[in-house]
DNA sequence: GACTGGCACTTGCCCATGCCGAGTGCTAAC
DNA sequence: GTTAGCACTCGGCATGGGCAAGTGCCAGTC
């Protein structure tokens, strides 16, 4: 029996068990796809599978469906690549554009992704590690107590309130926020963190109290993981296609979507390129019934971020992929621009 | 037969209902409440809340539901306070109080909000129609952009970039910055909207096409809907409990969820205390099956905003308006001292 | 007049039954 | 290596009877 078809037989399983939702048996795969033999030998490739752990049978009587590891199968090597539609780019493209702001940008890619994949979709705003300092603010609220904020070149707004407990003189505060600013305009957040660590020294020992309050929060800012934890989620009414049990199927991913660590951890892994994480390979036990499909997207700023979307296994990957794909490059592109 | 009876026994239809979700019988009702009188007598009390719009049957041969009708005079004339337990009160405020900034305690209110209703929870953002200007920022991002920053006593960071089209000197926009500065400091947002208008006139009319670029786009900062559009959505795990249809049930209420001007429009209309809405009283085709219970927080600075949570009709409404109101007073709290 | 007990009736739910069809694995033949 | 045939397995579905819950009404009682 022939490794090729063999293969192929797999190919046209997934594609039928994600077309129909039904586990798909030996004579209705030779008469939707014209594989030349007939269903017996194809039993035979099914054993095959089955034995390699590829497909698996639900009970005796019913075909087969692909296993999480027959769909990584099919990711890798048997799906081709399905462009999206000209008017599908289209879409996206003026619906992107239309956008007022980053917030707007994520807000509508969200949005987007969703409605094209017909799943949840995740979308985290831009990150800033890779983004430099524009600008910093101090704000002094009352005698006691400091706001910071920091606004990046991704067009980010970081702030936090301080509470310094003594006095603070607003000549102190207006000094020490002209040293910031001549410290780290225009630099990356990494190197911006470790030109504020050289910068108490040059302030009179009384004072490096406040100075160094405002600098471990700064560093804090610039470095800090919460900066990179806002996502946006999305499309959640499309769960109904995992299947009718809430509790054991919804649920769990619904809880997932709320926990935004969690899913910041599952975007965060890709690399480069569209990735896909099937089941299982997620990691994460709510998780087990679903697949996530994810990528990146980088502004000119060479900030970096990720977006994706959370289906269920019987997906249709290629669409899916290509959907993820093509809003990845436009929203980075957008990002860039405006 | 008595008045006063006949809403008992819609009382206890009412606590049945909620607590068993199923359909509630005249015999099991004078079981589980002491009515002292028989089912018979029950019987013609339900006929007669029957025919008032009150309860209504399934089918023959089942017991009553409430209407929502039913709910509302629960809700209005029927229903007692339950006050949540010390735990729950002394849960709600160490865990709010543990926030660092304004974003954190909106999310822990979501958090803790739905925890104890075991339902959605929605916490809007505090508003800044209320607040006053505490800062405004203007930094040139190159010859053409700025970005407007706005920073108010609720600690809100508004930021928005704008594209003037023709170049703008530094000498300019530190001139602008001034004078806006001077003109809406520490004012309330409406009133440093009109203090706006009346800027212009100052300026060279050379620069008026950017100074009234600038400040139109910071009078729509002030006055936006935008401003109070952000809202935190959490524990939609917990729509489990709406039922098992997830086409009819729970889609149509997720999908609300991710309509967040719905939602704002749903709490905003919350005039004072808490407040239920039950059913089609929403206003909403999707949440038909739904019943909202909000209240609103203020602020030291007295900004308005709005929360509550999302759940099936069949309801604790005693326990979760108290929830509902409980968490309000302690978010108001926080916000005001922090 | 309000309440109660009794009774016939309705109706949805549960469950056992049996049939049907889809699908399989195996074997023998090509 | 492929195919046809065949016995077998098993889930899904429709059928139908029994059960339990609940109702409405009526006649009788306090």
């Amino acid at each position: 029996m022939s490794e090729d078809r063999r293969l192929q037989v797999l190919r046209a399983i997934v594609e039928d068990y994600v077309a129909t939702q039904e586990p798909v048996g030996s004579k209705a795969l030779v008469e939707r796809h014209r594989l030349g033999v007939s269903p017996a030998t194809i039993r035979n490739d099914m054993a095959a599978l089955e034995d390699e752990g590829f497909i698996s049978a639900p009970h005796t009587s019913a075909g087969r469906i692909p296993t999480d590891k027959g769909y990584r199968m099919f990711v890798d090597r048997l799906a081709g690549v399905k462009a999206l539609s000209a008017p599908e780019r289209r879409a996206i493209e003026t619906f992107l554009s239309g956008a007022v702001d980053v917030d707007d940008v994520v807000t509508r890619s969200v949005k987007i992704l969703a409605q094209l994949t017909n799943q949840v979709a995740i979308v985290q705003y831009p990150s800033l590690t890779r983004s430099t300092v524009r600008h910093v603010e101090l704000v002094g609220l009352d005698s006691q107590r400091v706001l910071i904020v920091v606004i990046t070149s991704s067009g980010r707004v970081e702030q936090r309130t301080l509470d310094l407990g003594e006095e603070v003189g607003e000549q102190l505060l207006s000094d020490l926020k002209l040293q910031i600013v001549r410290a780290t305009l225009g630099e990356r957040l990494p190197e911006a963190s470790v030109r504020l660590a050289e910068l108490s020294q040059s302030f009179n020992p009384a004072d490096r109290a406040v100075v160094n309050a405002v600098v471990t929060t700064l560093a804090n800012i610039f470095s800090n993981e919460r900066s990179d934890e806002r996502i946006a989620v999305g499309g959640t009414g499309n769960l109904a296609r995992f299947g009718a049990d809430f509790d054991t199927a919804i649920r769990p991913v619904l809880e997932a979507m709320e926990e935004h660590v969690v899913l910041l951890q599952l975007l965060g892994e890709a690399s480069a390129g569209t990735q896909v994480r099937i089941g299982h390979e997620t990691g994460y036990e709510g998780l087990t019934g679903a697949a996530v499909v994810s990528s990146t997207y980088r502004t000119d700023g060479d900030s970096l971020a990720h977006l994706g979307t959370v289906g269920p296994i019987r997906m249709d990957y290629p669409s899916t992929m290509a959907a993820v794909g093509a809003v990845a490059r436009y929203v980075g592109r957008i990002l860039s621009e405006g």
